[in-house]
DNA sequence: GCGACAG
DNA sequence: ATCTTGTCGC
């Protein structure tokens, strides 16, 4: 990789205990359609599933466990919120070029997980420069989870750290703010029409795409045998089909990323965008099935998993690795062959 | 008991 | 998300 671009390498974060979200959850909880299970335990050992190991452990991890059911009422308010803020169509000039020419910089963003922990993990944010997709600002960061993953909630999860990664490249790095992010998960495609994506746009005020691997089987849709025979459809990289929720809107496109990938994509709005340029934009970001700039937050995040730890040395003082140039520039040499995606 | 389930 | 070896293909 080019260090010399890369900046924002951050030592292990402290591992804060903090409180858990939401408290045990009692034998009478009630479960709507496919949504609101709980993650698969993890328990050490033989796990018991009398929410015994949550209350014996409650100080020292969490993010384990079903939040109580006043939980998700407020988290549902919060998200009802939110939503009412959502852009659902493209209000930057670039967005509206075929070529995107004027767009310059794309972020990417991604939590990635300790093994045997659902707790401890790497928040990363990239930001690659267009057309080229090559890195040019990178953030990892080991964080603590405090919520479970619950389907339908996703983002009570992770965005509050990509936020966080949002403000700091905002305080140290503007010129290198991305001009829209993409998130892995999705949009509007959601139990009540605000994923992930949508979330993490509407909090940092910036365009995003929610891009899924997988169908969220919600408003009637369903990874069912008519959606595969739609997909053996897709011929070729940019094919795809509309993903029609019960009400008749369009939720989102499947999209066939890679000529060679047997599994689409599922591209949906999150903010100030349009699904047509969302598509487009996720396309002209796929080298491969994955666009790079969610690629390479996944790479990186689970390599700094891996250097964290595997390497026994203190982890205190032996950190920084080699941060040859600090300066990725906010001036870049004459004639450097670096991608103008500076401010 | 089995299956479902964005990450 | 993560657990996992080899394997098929460019």
């Amino acid at each position: 990789m080019r260090a010399g671009a890369l900046r924002g390498l951050r030592p292990p974060g402290g591992s804060v205990c903090n409180a858990r979200l939401a408290g045990p959850t009692g034998p009478t909880e009630r479960r709507h359609g496919n949504e609101g299970r709980t993650a698969p335990a993890r328990g050490a050992s033989g796990s018991d599933n009398t929410g015994r190991d949550t209350r014996d452990c409650a100080m020292a991890r969490e993010a384990v466990g079903r939040p109580a059911e006043e939980t998700f009422s407020l988290w549902k308010r919060e998200q009802a919120r939110l939503k009412a803020r959502v852009v659902d169509r493209d209000t930057e000039a670039w967005q509206r070029d075929p070529a995107f020419s004027g767009l310059q910089r794309v972020g990417g963003v991604d939590v990635s997980f300790v093994k045997g922990d659902s707790v401890s993990a790497c928040a990363s944010l990239v930001v690659l420069s267009y057309p080229e997709l090559e890195v040019v600002y990178e953030d990892c960061r080991m964080v603590s989870l405090t919520a479970p993953y619950v389907s339908g909630f996703l983002a009570f999860r992770e965005v509050p750290f990509l936020v966080d990664a949002v403000r700091r490249l905002r305080e140290k790095e503007p010129c290198l703010m991305p001009q829209v992010l993409l998130v892995d998960g999705n949009g509007v495609l959601h139990h009540r029409g605000f994923g992930v994506a949508c979330h993490l746009g509407v909090l940092t005020d910036l365009p995003c795409v929610g891009v899924a691997k997988k169908l969220l089987q919600v408003d009637g849709l369903e990874n069912n045998a008519q959606h595969k025979e739609k997909i053996q459809l897709l011929q070729a990289r940019g094919d795809s089909f509309p993903l029609m929720g019960g009400s008749g809107t369009i939720l989102g496109m499947a999209l066939k990323s890679h000529d060679h990938s047997t599994k689409p994509l599922y591209v949906s709005v999150g903010h100030k965008m349009s699904l047509e340029a969302a598509v487009r934009l996720t396309l002209g970001c796929c080298r491969f099935r994955i666009p790079e700039p969610v690629r390479q937050a996944d790479i990186r995040s689970r390599d700094y998993i891996r250097r964290t730890l595997g390497v026994p040395g203190p982890p205190a003082p032996g950190r920084e690795r080699n941060q040859k140039a600090q300066r990725p520039k906010a001036c870049p040499k004459e004639g450097s062959e670096e991608p103008a995606v500076l401010c």
